[in-house]
DNA sequence: GGTTTTATCTTGACACTGTCTAGATTGTAT
DNA sequence: ATACAATCTAGACAGTGTCAAGATAAAACC
């Protein structure tokens, strides 16, 4: 996290994580542009390198969880040996990765650019990579089970907003739960 | 909103509404008290005597949004007739008070302090007013609907997750759909 | 290898913000 | 009418994002 010459060398990177850091600590309303350069051991007009402004740095933040988020899912797909049970395992994740990032809840809903389109034949092509990476999982296991093909979607986006919903409810008050959650999934799916 | 001798007379208020204005045009990470002043016509320390300081300015936003969403879902309590059909009521209620106040969303799960307390047994009471209020309310129709009691409260929170996470994916790119969501809570509810 | 070009970082400045202090104004109680 | 308390103003301070000018070093080029 220091820098030793002229040139840091990986600031851009660092000061991502430095922002994220930052959030996580002090909450989303707490990020500044100046105090991550500090960390970075850097001058605070540095960072106008890599970002032209604060909301660019904070964009770049969010872009940096939601590929982190989408690495937690990518991790159960990655292990998953049996398909009936690739739902729950993400369901799983989802929870898991907002217990380990508490502040990502909201930093995500306060995000304008994510494109979850609904309708009832179809689920069109989600520009956020968790929720699609979802979509592309979950679809087949649903088909696979005999849910009528054009129930899928709304089937889909059921699961998604009720997981969605329970990890707010969970970020707001530090995960003190650990009750089993997992029944209403189950009762959703079966 | 203007003011025409030295005293105010209700800047407290005013404050506030203009946060609330603020933060529905400009996002939650735009709230400021110096411009909150300068809209009520007032001197840039003024809210002082008010608020000790912006967080507990942000605070008494909060708990005015937190009233309003309250008075959303007991305009549709004090409306109703048929009990059977208050929890679908209510249901649309919640999701009309975030497509009035897109940006409530992000702001609520930007909060700390709400307590919704799970538990396979009960739920305990919330200091959460809209919550409690859903509680209060659905309990006594899904008992009389043959739900065993036990079940209740993860019914409830599993109703209240879902809808919140609808209403989540909703404020997050502007309530461009109408289509029927509804049938996702049907489903649950039968 | 020496030179030029480009990317990156520093310094200093500016306007804006939250916060503090001291003092001005006005409503309220005595 | 006077004293008190609540409310508002004015000015100052440190911290912030942003900009402009210049310093440094890596990369590209001959």
């Amino acid at each position: 996290m220091e820098k030793t010459s002229y040139h840091h060398g990986n600031l851009k990177q660092e000061l991502i994580l430095a922002g994220i850091r930052m959030i996580e600590e002090d909450g989303i309303g707490h990020l500044s542009l100046r105090k991550a350069a500090a960390m970075c051991g850097v001058s605070h007009a540095a960072p106008k390198s890599h970002f032209q402004s604060k909301e660019e740095f904070e964009e770049a933040v969010k872009d940096y969880v939601a590929e982190e988020f989408t690495r937690y899912l990518q991790e159960v797909i990655d292990k998953n040996t049996n398909k009936n049970e690739i739902i729950r395992d993400m369901g799983r994740a989802f929870v898991r990765f907002f217990k380990d990032y508490p502040q990502a809840y909201a930093l995500i809903t306060n995000q304008k650019d994510i494109r979850i389109c609904l309708s009832e034949k179809e689920i069109q092509k989600s520009n956020y990579a968790p929720f699609q990476l979802f979509v592309e999982q979950s679809s087949p296991v649903l088909l696979e089970w005999g849910i009528p093909e054009k129930m899928i979607p709304q089937k889909i986006l059921e699961l998604w907003a009720l997981v969605s919903g329970l990890a707010g409810i969970y970020a707001m008050q530090g995960f003190n739960y650990e009750g089993d959650w997992m029944e209403m999934v189950n009762r959703i799916i079966d």
